[in-house]
Order: structure tokens, then C-alpha cells, then sequence
DNA sequence: CTGAAAGCGCTTACAG
DNA sequence: CTGAAAGCGCTTACAG
């Protein structure tokens, strides 16, 4: 019962015991070469139709299976994707990672995660077990500021790498359009009539990605003659956050005067558990406040969070990053490649005009 | 810029340009053996310490990697583990596989995901995959029945497998006490006053689960003097379900007169959109129907959804998991083992007494 | 169309 | 403490 167990019966005898059978011994039934077995094996077409059959029965009665290992160790090559993922716990990774998995499959490679959740250690370790394990090609999907070591060995093992969700100038990279995010959400704000609308950002989205969603914000209220708001930075969770030099509570910041009555989040995670927050001081979503977020991950749709956030396609996107990878495996040489991706509003209920008064 | 350079200098002329270092290299330039150089990167004793200190330097100025996949291939066993993933965008399957990448990686080991959803042939095909990887083990964060053809390829392959979140004869195995959450569930919604408590499954949860979640519904209600209601059968976002033998629209359901007024869904995706569908149709969560779920996944917490729910401890039994998965690995004759976790009552929101008349 | 032989980068006894 | 040699299971030219 403890799942050793394999049938016995007529292998032949030199086949050792307990260990899973080789060419060497489909050969060896099949009477024929090595070579022949791994010809059936590989689909090569010089076989003969009475010989492929031959071997194709003694691979049924042994139940062979080709070993990976020894193919990919032969052929200096393997047929796996690394994934550094933030936090497969963040639904925004999640989805996209479940896309990239899928995507993989279909091209004939596995996926070996490693999540990378802010710990640069960690990130390193991982990306050194990558790097040892000799995978194909690896997708970041995660940050890469902040972790200058992470770059360093990428490039150093000269691994064919794609970002995916963000865009990075030494490496093939697909993004969403993150300024023009950032400009639709305000516009949709501004067309409410808000007048104090704050952008904020979180530790949930990688700087340079944050500092484009702003820009495309700030634009919007340029255009609109309104005065941007201080930057709120907030970890989502904690009681405090920072608006622009001050620190303050989070109900508190917008319960005084002249506090904004409109926020824009970079990102839905963060937004939602903005919202999770100032609804837990009495502070109601859209009636006191009214939240745009970015991402449209799958719970913003629920009615009974009703999210209006600036969508971007995460499965293209995902899908995208698995095909640029594959073509850059097969020629290392191509230019590098950097694919925006339209983004769009998605207009829902946490957000209506401000309050009047 | 395409990221396949590398620094050249002072490495042996015949290294081979674009192939990275071997232990041959290594051995080459700090002037030993490459059993020597074997010796220090494996960390064994027996080396000098000027020994170590040359190959160690040697190492830095190559910037040799090891190679896994030799050393897997020799070994003739991997430090990888396949998971098995019914669907990573659902959040009870996110959470836990990112505790069993992360628990699997403090031991050593990388994991290889799998996404299985639904599709037999693509089940089939990853377990393949996986087996062909050789990898040391698997673990199984998905449904296993009505895919007779995984269990056999799983057995077949003989490869060390431990099921996660749900109990399963074979093979080792950590989940909670399903008929124990079941009985929670019901014994909260009879305390509240309810009569006609109903049982809903969905195909997002294993049969043999949903039997036992719902043998403890039953028993509940047995022990309560009332009588189970027809059980529930929906797939989340259909219009229709099925109540026992009928088959009709949600609301319809919950509309007509003797309707349940509480329903104890077996799973909290399928929990959140039951409230969705039924509060989309103008039906009241907790006001008209109460509903319990089951798992306690994270967005079962917000405010704005919040599910009463059983929790079970996802944490513990993901890492519970892995642990007595490298415990097979090495010792492979060991008992089955099928460890049960305790599971508790999370009230929130989501249920109240019913209405009176 | 088929087979013999070399080799991929390591580890592992086994000598010295 | 160190090195020479065999071998892991495949693939790949290269003969025949």
C-alpha cells in the first residue's frame, strides 16, 4: 500500500529492480539499438513502420517513460520556464501566473515558481536555484527595483528573461499603458466634478511603475487646471499614512477640511483595502469618498465591491510575455521588444460626484 | 543589450565562448582535480583549507554556476516537486500553493506548478510532464476523482504523493474535518432559529469532500429534530441550480414560499457568489437568507463581504504537507499517514436569524 | 533504415 | 587530502 510497488512480469531480468526502465532496456526487448528507441522516442521519421512498432510495444509493456533529465542534460537545454512572482497570495500575480502556466504548457514547458514576496534574500536565492536548475528562459513577475543584486545575476547568467505587468528597459518587457491609466481615472473623476483628488500609492507596485500612473495623473489635472494633491503613501493595513511630508491617521487625513474627495490607488489590491479602511471609521465609499483603482483583478467586479478601476488585459498580457520569451530562447539576438498594452476605465460604484457642502 | 554577453577576460582560452563554466573549467584554472572541485562545492570536509581557497576563488572569477541538471541526472533523483493545482486564480488554491512554494523552497526543493482545471486530458498530460521531470515528489492541491486516469499514472509512476486539503485513501494526505466544519455550519444556523437550512455543492470542491461537509450538515440537523433540505447543486455564475431532482432559476429558488432561509455552501467562492447572484435578483444577504461558507479565504474577511464561514488552518496544512512529502521522499516504506486538522466557526455578517413570518 | 561510439557535467567509490 | 576512472540515460553525428 505504500505506492512502491510496480508491475513484474516479463521485463527482462538484468532490469534492476525498483528503478524505472531505461532506453537501454526498451532496446533490449525490442531487439534493436539505443539509437533506434530514441528515434521512436523523438518522433524521427527514418524509422521503419515494423520497427516503431516493435519498440512502441515494448515501451507499453515496460511502461517506459522517457527520463527529462537525461534530455535535458544532453541537449544543454531544458524545457522549463522560471516564474519569480511576487506573491502568488496577491490575486493580481495569481491570475497572471495561472495564465503563464497554462500559456507554457501549451508550448511544451513546465513552470517552476519561486515566489519572491519582498525579501531580498530570498529573491536571490531563488533566482540562483533558477539560474542552477538551468531553466529555458524566466518571467519577472514581480518588482525589480529595489533589488539590485536580482538584476545583476539575470543578467549575468544571461537567461532570456521577459517582465511581465511592467516595463524594464534592459529586457523584452509587456506592460499596460500606465500613464494613460493614470489620466483616465483622473479625467473620470474630474468629470464628476471632484476638485481635491489625491493619487496614492502603495508598496504593492513597483516605483517606476507607480511614478508613470501618477505622471499620467498629474497630466490629467494639469490639463484641468486643478492643483494636484499631496502623494498619499500608504501600506495597506496600517492605521497611518503619509501625505506628502505629514504623517496621519487614515480616517483622520480625510476627515479634515479640504481633505480629497476623490483617491486614485495604483493599484485594486490596495484601493480595496483602502476602502476596507476608511468604511471601518465611519467613512463611507463613494458617498464620503470615492476610489479608483487599477488592475481590474476579479473581486473588483463583485458587486459588494464594485471597484471602478482602470482595466488591463491581464491574460494577453501573460500570453504575450510566454510567446515574446520563447522567440527571444530561440533567437537570443533579437532586438529587445517592449509591448504597451491599451488599458481602459471601468466605470463602477465607488465612485459618484463629490458631496456637496 | 540582448543580454548574452559576458564578461571575458581572464578565463582559459579554451573555454568555450557563450557556454557557461563547467567543474572542468574550474578545476582547470585553480589547478586541481575536478573530483577536488566536486569535493568544495558539495561542502564535503576532506579538502584543505588552501585547497578550498583556490578552488573557491577560482569559482568567483568564472562565475561558475552549478550545473542541477548533472547533478540531478547523476544523483538520478531531483530536488523538485510537481504541484498539482486545480485552478491557481482561485484563492483557496493561490494561498496555498504560495505556502507550498515557500515551505518547499526552506527545504531545499523548487516547484514545478501544474494548473489541472477541469480538463482530463490536460490533468493527464501535466502528471506526464511531471513524471517525465522525474520529480521527487507531488503535491496534489486539486481534485482527484472522476479522473481515474490520473491515480493510475500517478501510481504507476510510483512517485512519492501527498494530497492537499482533502483525504484520499491512497496516498498520504492533510485536510480538515470536513464533517466537523459541516456540523458547525449547521448547529450556527439552527442557533440563530433557523428551520429550513440547505446544503449547496458545487464542482468546485471534490465529491468525497462535499459528502462528508454535508454527512455533518445532515447529522446536525438530525441531532436538531429538523429536517434536511433538498440538497443544493449550482455552478457559480449559472442563472439556474438544481434542488434536489428540479431544476430553476436562483432567485426562483429563494423566492417561493417554504424556501430555505439559510443555505451552507461547501466552499466560500462559491459562498461569495451565491450572495452575488441571489443579491443581484434583489435578494438580501443576511436580511433574506443567511449564508455560511466554508475555507476562510482572505476576501471572506473584508467588510464588505463578510462570510461567516468554517475556517480551516490553510497555513499549517500546506506546510504540513510538504514536510510529510520529504518524509516519503526519504523514507518511501513508511505508514500512510492522513492527518486531520481542526476546524472552527468564523461568524461574521453573512448570517442572522431569519425573518419572522 | 539501423547501430556503435562519443559525450553532456556531474558524483562516487576507489587508489594512492 | 587528492586524483583517475566509471557511469548516470539520453542524443547526435557518423558509418555501414
Amino acid at each position: 500500500m505504500t505506492s512502491t510497488s510496480r508491475p513484474s512480469g516479463t521485463e527482462p531480468s538484468r532490469r534492476r529492480r525498483g528503478k524505472a526502465p531505461t532506453i537501454f532496456d526498451v532496446a533490449a526487448v525490442a531487439g534493436v539499438s539505443k539509437s533506434t528507441v530514441s528515434n521512436v522516442v523523438r518522433g524521427a521519421d527514418e524509422v521503419s513502420e515494423q520497427t516503431r512498432a516493435r519498440v512502441l510495444e515494448a515501451i507499453a509493456r515496460l511502461q517506459y517513460t522517457p527520463n527529462a533529465i537525461a534530455r535535458q542534460f544532453v541537449n544543454q537545454r531544458t524545457t522549463n520556464l522560471g516564474v519569480l512572482v511576487g506573491d502568488l497570495g496577491n490575486p493580481y500575480y495569481a491570475h497572471m501566473a495561472r495564465v503563464v502556466e497554462r500559456a507554457a504548457f501549451g508550448f511544451g514547458y513546465t513552470a517552476m515558481f519561486c515566489n519572491i514576496e519582498g525579501d531580498d534574500n530570498l529573491a536571490a536565492a531563488g533566482v540562483d536555484a533558477l539560474v542552477e536548475q538551468r531553466v529555458a528562459g524566466v518571467v519577472f513577475l514581480a518588482f525589480s527595483e529595489n533589488t539590485p543584486h536580482l538584476e545583476d545575476s539575470l543578467r549575468g547568467a544571461a537567461v532570456p528573461i521577459v517582465f511581465l505587468g511592467l516595463h524594464e528597459r534592459w529586457a523584452d518587457s509587456v506592460g499596460p499603458r500606465d500613464a494613460e491609466g493614470g489620466r483616465l481615472a483622473a479625467e473620470h473623476l474630474l468629470a464628476l466634478g471632484h476638485e481635491r483628488i489625491a493619487y496614492m500609492r502603495t508598496a504593492l507596485v513597483e516605483p517606476s511603475t507607480d511614478r508613470a500612473r501618477q505622471s499620467g495623473y498629474r497630466a490629467a489635472l494639469r490639463h484641468a487646471g486643478r492643483a494636484a494633491q499631496p502623494t498619499l503613501r500608504w501600506e495597506p493595513g496600517s492605521p497611518v499614512l503619509r501625505s506628502g511630508r505629514e504623517q496621519l491617521g487614515v480616517a483622520e487625513l480625510f476627515r479634515r477640511p479640504h481633505a480629497p474627495t476623490a483617491v486614485f490607488v495604483s493599484n485594486d489590491i490596495g484601493a480595496i483595502a483602502l476602502m476596507e479602511a476608511v468604511e471601518s471609521a465611519g467613512i463611507g465609499v463613494p458617498a464620503d469618498l470615492s476610489v479608483v483603482g487599477f488592475d481590474d483583478i476579479a473581486i473588483a467586479g463583485l458587486r459588494r465591491i464594485s471597484l471602478t478601476t482602470v482595466a488591463q488585459p491581464l491574460d494577453f498580457q501573460a500570453e504575450k510575455a510566454v510567446a515574446m520569451l520563447l522567440e527571444r530562447i530561440e533567437r537570443p539576438s533579437l532586438p529587445l521588444r517592449h509591448v504597451s498594452v491599451a488599458v481602459e476605465l471601468r466605470e463602477r460604484g465607488s465612485t459618484t460626484r463629490p458631496r456637496v457642502g
